[in-house]
DNA sequence: ATGAAAGCGCTAACAA
DNA sequence: TTGTTAGCGCTTTCAT
């Protein structure tokens, strides 16, 4: 809409050919041009409020520098913060993270992978990855440079960028058995998502380590709802009924914990509750959650760096870097028995 | 990377001129096409696996079929639902959006805003609009369809939708009023926020009408410490506080929420809350935040559906859009004294 | 209904 | 150091 200044416009004013205005407004190659030359240009530039068009750019460099970033659902807390780390990474680099959501539905899965193919994106940050993903697969066979995030892939040679589940479910275990706590459940996620399996294996490991009662339920999806749902399966009255919870995440926690309102338990008299992930105001449920922090905005950046990484090497190796997470103690755990 | 399959590729395949192949790809020409050719067409883009570059055919019409939408962060929970609700309307048209945070600073703003005019954003939405803001005025001059969302410019004539903000700090005093509270403290948003002017003339407005006291605020920012801070300047101890607090936000009442835990204060006992725009999860607060429910989602698509409109208008009226709100009665309001 | 040709705005060889 | 030329992949007159 803005009227439509080119770098023929800019080079009539500054008397120079087109490519040396294209030379002297580039950083890699301005070098190679006049000092007083590119002082000319630069000033044409600026006085004709020349806006260089990145697509005609692309087109020509078949660079698009676009970044494709897949998650399931933004307004599902962890992936805000993820978002902004990747942004936090490109955009000094020039880079443009576009964003899409799938809703969880390969449907629209695909359908926003074909439409950041279009866009011709020079890479993928795949947030939604899980055991056997067929686009995942696809976007191998097509050369595609990517990277996991959060949840991998079994037979993927992506790299994936994660927390460290297994410590972070290791030391949520550990804290309620030094509380006192006997018998756990795990709320555990679908175990076709990596990080479902990945806890709820450490879950079982970590309970038999310490010689406790460990109980796993698999939820159906991870939500609010999905974590009432199952927690319906326990009984609240039986004597012995699991004295705490360790939920796959924060949003299975805040259902384990509409559940025991509902059922007029109190947390975390009746039953202690862990989380996982440390979403944004944890600390101000209802009592504030014990959880297990992951470093979301790393994990983005990192992600970021590896795609970045891996794009210019023209090739990438599938390793795992797992960042370290912590154990942050709140009021939704303490021993069993005692408010 | 992936190998680079041009429209000539399927043209050759089909046995048809490049023209042909594009009037058969694009919706609105297809009709002009011969059946059998068409069905050709089709089939040899199928095989090859032809992706129409979508900044090819930007440069071509100068349309880049994407739209800039400016926030101040997107880890502020309110943003994702504009988001999602921008996007819901934008994709089934062919339109992505491009997403730019600003962290509230104007020179970062400038950043994202020359980038997306470099990647020929079609349109703007601003969810950063405040009184006078230069960033608005220039893309006014030049002449740019913009939409603002949430907040509004004093002297900008691009379209908002907003919520209805004044009914909402209405209904939230009535509500306190009812319960029997007559000493009430606003925290209010920054003045130089649309938002945080007309909430608080509403509030005082409101004050006025039930013939209570009632305090403003100011806080500095829109965010849990600011609330926090603000709370600091009332005296815990007086028996003329306010016994109720209607904040601009709910960031904010969570700050106050914050404040009074660390006062040895009871929410709602000892001080009522009320918040604004039902953040996810603010039902899960500790006490669940009574506040007033803001359409973000709707606000969203309506924003979207408002810029298309006018850019195919070619002009755009500067109307406001006010989107129904409602009060929801939770755990932070009672009687005074009661808890 | 289809083909021919031009050109969107830019960068990258190659020359000079 | 600067200019010349070509072309990235597509759409769009204008012919046919």
């Amino acid at each position: 809409m803005p009227k439509r200044v080119t770098i023929a416009d800019v080079a009539a004013l500054a008397g120079v050919h087109k490519a040396t205005v294209s030379r002297a407004l580039n950083v890699p190659t301005e070098h190679q041009v006049n000092a007083e030359t590119l002082k000319r240009v630069q000033e044409a530039a600026r006085e004709l409020g020349y806006i260089p068009n990145v697509m005609a750019r692309g087109l020509r460099t078949s660079l698009s520098m676009t970044i494709g970033v897949i998650v399931p659902d933004l307004t599902n807390p962890i992936f805000p913060p993820v978002l902004r780390g990747i942004e936090n990474h490109l955009s000094p680099l020039g880079y443009t993270a576009l964003l899409g959501n799938t809703d969880g539905r390969d449907d629209v899965e695909r359908a926003v992978f074909d439409s950041l193919l279009e866009r011709r994106v020079d890479g993928f940050i795949f947030a939604t990855a899980r055991a056997h993903h067929p686009l995942l697969i696809e976007a191998r066979d097509r050369d595609i440079r990517a990277v996991m995030v959060n949840r991998g892939d079994t037979d993927v040679p992506f790299p994936l960028v994660t927390g460290d589940d297994a410590s972070g479910v290791a030391a949520a275990v550990r804290h309620l058995v030094e509380l006192g706590h006997r018998r756990l459940l795990h709320l555990a996620g679908p175990s076709y998502l990596t990080t479902g399996r990945v806890r709820a294996d450490a879950f079982v490991a970590a309970c038999a380590e310490a010689g406790i009662i460990g109980t796993v339920i698999e939820v159906s999806a991870l939500n609010v709802e999905a974590g009432f749902v199952a927690m319906e399966t326990v009984n609240a009255d039986a004597d012995d009924r699991p004295t705490a919870v360790v939920a796959n995440n924060d949003l299975l926690a805040l259902g384990a914990m509409r559940w025991l309102r509902a059922n007029g338990l109190s947390c975390p008299r009746d039953m202690s509750i862990v989380g996982f992930n440390d979403m944004p105001f944890a600390e101000d449920f209802s009592p504030a959650l014990t959880t297990v922090r992951v470093p979301f905005l790393d994990m983005g950046a990192e992600a970021a760096r590896l795609l970045l990484e891996g794009m210019k090497a023209g090739s990438q190796e599938p390793i795992t870097v797992s960042l370290p997470v912590s154990l942050v103690i709140r009021d939704s755990t303490a021993a069993p028995g005692r408010p």
